[in-house]
Formats: structure tokens, sequence, C-alpha cells
DNA sequence: ATGAAAGCGCTAACAT
DNA sequence: ATGTTAGCGCTTTCAT
């Protein structure tokens, strides 16, 4: 059975295809009480459901959202990050009669970004951690519709508004942590070089160290990346330093889980030989052998701030600017603990 | 700037709105190369992205389909299952030109069910482990909107095409490890009364026991859940039973990582003093402590056909109905071992 | 308080 | 090979 159309409807009640239009979006006070209820009961005695396309079309609105995930993020399983954004948006989005369109991206080239994100069907954009350079970035400053960025927070002259975890204060408390435990020869695994997050982490900790008046050695800085594969590469080189650091920072929770991989792998124990903290605070992180240390990202929060930012500025038109940034707590498991005595 | 319209490239390009649609359509060999040409540069040139809201009225089809999730699976990160599903189906929708929306249901009000689901916006759907007695059910069989159903098996007569894990199968295989470690009283956590594959699994647990000559004591069997809490409410239970099992079978793995947390606080260690198993291996369950032995659910797969399944039903406008179990391999770790001797 | 009518931007049938 | 036109199902003025 097809679904009746609203000029069905309105046949069935007897009134004219606009009032029953009117009716049925709530414009409420407009029609006599009598004639709201022929509506609604012709509506339940039809099954009427309105066609959310056609009512789109017309009002130029979708209620729709599109969260934008570039190549590199889109793999939800390996991604629980985005996973906990997704989360996030899902709880404010669905109470306010927003929907959610995933939009994943396989390829990057300008000619089909455009139609893929910008084709009408989407009111505005959340776009999780777009990559430094990304052609996303430049598309946004010549198109009108309403976004907000989650998981990188951009140089303010960008003009994006950014939700993102608080990368600086909550690296350099990590830092601090570990200055605190007795360390000084303190390494750290390198985001991805493409990730802005990746670079302010790496900032933290060097302006960190640096305050504490301890000379950071190149060789105590890895190149790693955001996965487990990454850190455990990363691990590798650190390990081999001499003489041996006494502590690896990874720059989030996936990659201290591949660096606790190649500690396990060459015999390093954690956290006796060397302590590993991670940073985000994933599900995972509990588990890990040892539990990692790590400081929390609230990262649900941030979906939900990003989420009510957005359907902030598509209903009031108004266009937001800057960076809000969410702190998190140290987490304090056992992988990070007092170096040896006797060496460092 | 406004987005140009199909009429706008039109005038651009000096031909009718008609050619202009079946050109950007790729209606090929319809039309003279040069018009073609004049066509796709002007798009270019205005930078022209089709409203894909107005082709959907227009065409009716949206090219969308429509991932829905109960209430009780709606937070993700919770979800592993409906999460790696979610990446299966983006796998293959993507490629092929589809876009995804997810149905995150917060009630099942059947009234609202219908409008949220059926407004046009979506070609199919895709039913995430719909529950037993849930309205979704019915309400498809009043429909037409074409259907696939993920991670629950549904009886054959209620005219679903089903995708799932081959729990029987898989379930006796796990039963039939633990036989063969030596285990005889093999305790089972159950998964939600109103999970379908719950009763299933259940079901291959009891027929395997049985067809051993093993009589399943009632008190060997506790209510539980697909998640840690439940899973750690029924190991609570089974670790009273005297003599005490050798083995839990959980009905999944975040039950089974529950079961682990209940030993531990209650100091029976694993797998000396009891077995633990899983189901589904997610990637948690890699990193437990011990690391669980368990069997794989290839979910991914599981995804992906669901989404082939169901482009295949769009398109052909065919109905499938029938069910496709995929089996998982045994996947064993270390929470397994042989019974303490002069035990059991 | 209600109805009539003009689109929204596109597709698809039909003409030419 | 191209143009014309009638919708798709709804919202939204503008009359009445």
């Amino acid at each position: 059975m097809k679904r009746p159309t609203l000029k069905q409807l309105a046949e069935e009640a007897g009134v004219s295809i606009g009032t029953a239009s009117n009716i049925l979006s709530n414009k409420t006070g407009l029609h006599s009480p009598e004639t709201v209820e022929r509506v609604l009961s012709a509506a339940k005695r039809l099954g009427y459901r309105p066609n959310r396309i056609a009512r789109s079309l017309a009002a130029r609105r979708t209620h729709t959202i599109g969260i934008v995930i570039e190549p590199q993020h889109a793999v939800f399983t390996r991604n629980p990050y985005v996973t906990a954004v997704l989360d996030g948006v899902v709880e404010l989005l669905t109470p306010n009669g927003y929907h959610l369109k995933i939009i994943t991206l396989r390829d990057l080239h300008a000619r089909t970004l455009w139609s893929q994100i910008d084709d009408g069907t989407v009111d505005g954009i959340i776009m999780v951690a777009p990559l430094i350079g990304s052609p996303l970035l430049d598309y946004f400053q010549h198109v009108h519709l309403p976004c907000v960025v989650v998981g990188s927070a951009l140089p303010e002259s960008m003009g994006f508004y950014c939700v993102d975890s608080a990368s600086h204060a909550m690296i350099r408390r990590l830092v601090e942590y570990l200055l605190g435990l007795g360390h000084r020869r303190i390494g750290f695994v390198l985001g991805p070089q493409n990730q802005w997050s990746a670079h302010q982490r790496l900032e933290a900790y060097l302006e960190t160290m640096q305050a504490q008046g301890i000379v950071v050695e190149p060789e105590w800085i890895a190149q790693g990346g955001y996965d487990q594969a990454g850190g455990f590469a990363a691990a590798e080189q650190l390990l081999r330093v001499r003489p041996r650091l006494t502590a690896i920072i990874a720059s989030n929770d996936m990659a201290a889980l591949g660096v606790l991989d190649a500690c396990a792998l060459h015999g390093v124990r954690v956290p006796k030989e060397v302590s590993v903290v991670g940073f985000d605070d994933i599900a995972l992180a509990g588990l890990a052998k040892p539990p990692l240390t790590t400081v929390r990202t609230p990262i649900h929060d941030i979906g939900l701030e990003a989420a009510r930012a957005l359907l902030h500025q598509i209903e009031t038109g108004e266009t937001l600017r800057g960076t809000k940034l969410f702190e998190g707590e140290l987490i304090v498991r056992e992988s990070a603990a007092p170096p040896q005595r006797g060496k460092s």
C-alpha cells in the first residue's frame, strides 16, 4: 500500500491542502479546534506520514545534519574517538528532531567532494578531525553551509568553530605527573604529521619540559601515529635510546597500546623499567596490560557541544567562531611509576 | 553564494533544462559530444552541484538507506557489535553511491515510529538486532519498504531476510572445546531475554551438553545480558554453585568481561579455578585479563552482506527471504584450560 | 479561519 | 539529438 499524500489526507478530512499542512506542522492557534480534530483523526485513519523529502524541498530545511569523516578515520571500529563523538552527537540530535547522515569520504578529490557534502540533504555539517591541508577546510570558506569542527583545534584565522580536548593543558598535566614521579628522560611518541592535535601535543610536551629546565634530545621523540602500529614502531625506536628513557608519553591511547606491545616484545617491563602513559582514556585503556595511566578526554561531551553549536548556527543563522576546549582528568592506573633506582 | 540550479546551468550552457538533466545523470550516448562538453564545462564554471532533495522527490529514489537501531543498542561506544556492522555497511554503500542515515530510536511508540523511519528519506532499511516483540517487526509486514535484519535470526515465518552469526554452530564449537579440555560442569550466562540470539545460544548449549549425556542442572544457567554488568551479576550467582562449575560460557564477550571481573573480585583464578569463554571476539577480548578464549563472529562481513542484500532488493524490486548465517572460528587464548585436578 | 495557487529543483515522458 | 511540460508532495504567501 502506498503512503497517502497530503492531498488525499485533505480530501479525507474535507479541508484544503494548505489547512492540513498547517495543522500537521503544529501551526497552533490558527485553526478551529474542530478542524484540527478532523485533520488529526483523518491522518490517523489513513496512517498518514509526511514525506520528508517533499517537505524539505519546499521548506528548504532538511532537519538533517551530516557528520563528515575523512578517509583516514573512516573505520569506526578502529576509531573509538569517532565513535564516542558520534554518540554525543546522536544524543543531542534525536530529542531535537534532527536526523543524522554519515558522510564517510573515500577520497578527497575536490570535484566529487563538493557534491558529496553540499547536495542539499543536510542543514549543516560536523567535521571530525579534519587533517592539515585537507581540501575540506578551504571548501567551507567558499560556501555557506553551517559547520563545526570536532577533534581538531584549527588556527583561529581559519574561521571555524572548533570543539576539542585541551591538548595543551592535558599533556602538561601528564608531563608534570611524570616529573613528579621523578622522571627526567621522558620520550614522546608523536601523532600523525597531518593532525593538528599531534603538533599541539608535541608543543605542549616541549614547553613543559623546557619550563622545567630539561633539555629534550631529538632522539627522545619518535614519529608514531594515532594507532597501535604507529605506537609500536615509535617505541621500538625509543627503546634503543641510551641511556634508556624512563618514561614514554604516547600521543593517544591507541599508540600507547602499541608502545606496551613493543615493551612486552622486547622484555622491557612496564612500569618497572619504563613508564608509559596515553591520552584519551578509551575503553581499551583500562584493560591494557598493565592498565594504562592516561588522561581522560570527555569525548562524549565534545560531541554534544559540537552538535549543540551546530544547531544553534542553523537555527539562528549566526556564525560561531573560536575554539572550545574541554579539559580532562588524569586517570592514574598502573603503567606509570617512579623510575628505577640507580638508573637515569 | 547560493547554489546554482539546473535551470541556471542550462541557460549558461545554452541548452534546455531536460538536456542538462540527462547529461548530468550520465544518460550516455543520448547527446552530441559537443553538447555534453558544453554542459559539463558550464557545470564546472558555475560550481554546480545537483540538489539531491529535488532529485529524490522527482525520481522517487533517495539513494540513501537507513540503519535502524533500537533504544537498547543506541550507544555505539557500548556496542562494538553495532559499530562493526556499521563499518561493513558503510564499506559497501559508499562505492555504490548510496548514503547512510542513522536512525536511533528513543522510544518504540508505534505512532511516532512509522514517521521516523518511513518518511520517504530512505530507499530501504537495515534493522540491527531487533528485539523479540519489537513493534518494528510487525510494522514492516504492513509496509512496502525493503528491509534486511542483522544480528537476529528471526523465525522464517516472519518473512525477513536475516543476516547473523551461526550462533548454534559456534556455541556448539565452544561447548565441545570445553568438553575436550575435560570440563563437565559448564555454566552458561544467558543473554537478554528479548534477544533472539540469546535463546538460540542457550538452546545450542543445552543440545550439545545433552548430546554428550550431561544433565544440565538449572542452577548452571544464570540470567545475564549482553553487557558487562549483566555478565558480572550472572557470574556472582554461578560462582556460588556447589560443587563449583569448572567452566562458564558467556553469551557474548562483553558479558564474559563481566564474568572475569566477578572472578577477579571474588579471588577465583581464571583459568586455573574456572574457565571462561565468550562470543564475538570484539577488540577488547584480546586485551582482557586473561585474554579471552572466544569464537570470532565475522561482524564486518555480516554488515557487508546485509548491505549487499538490501541494495539488491532495492534495485531489483525482488524481496529476499530466509537467513544467512556466518560461521566464525574458535579463537583460543588463555581464559580456558583443563579443569583443576582432584575437583569436579 | 480557510482556500487557492505559486513555487521548491529536479526527472521523465512526450514532442519535435 | 534536443526542447517542452507535467508532475514529485509539500510549504507558504496571498486572498477571501
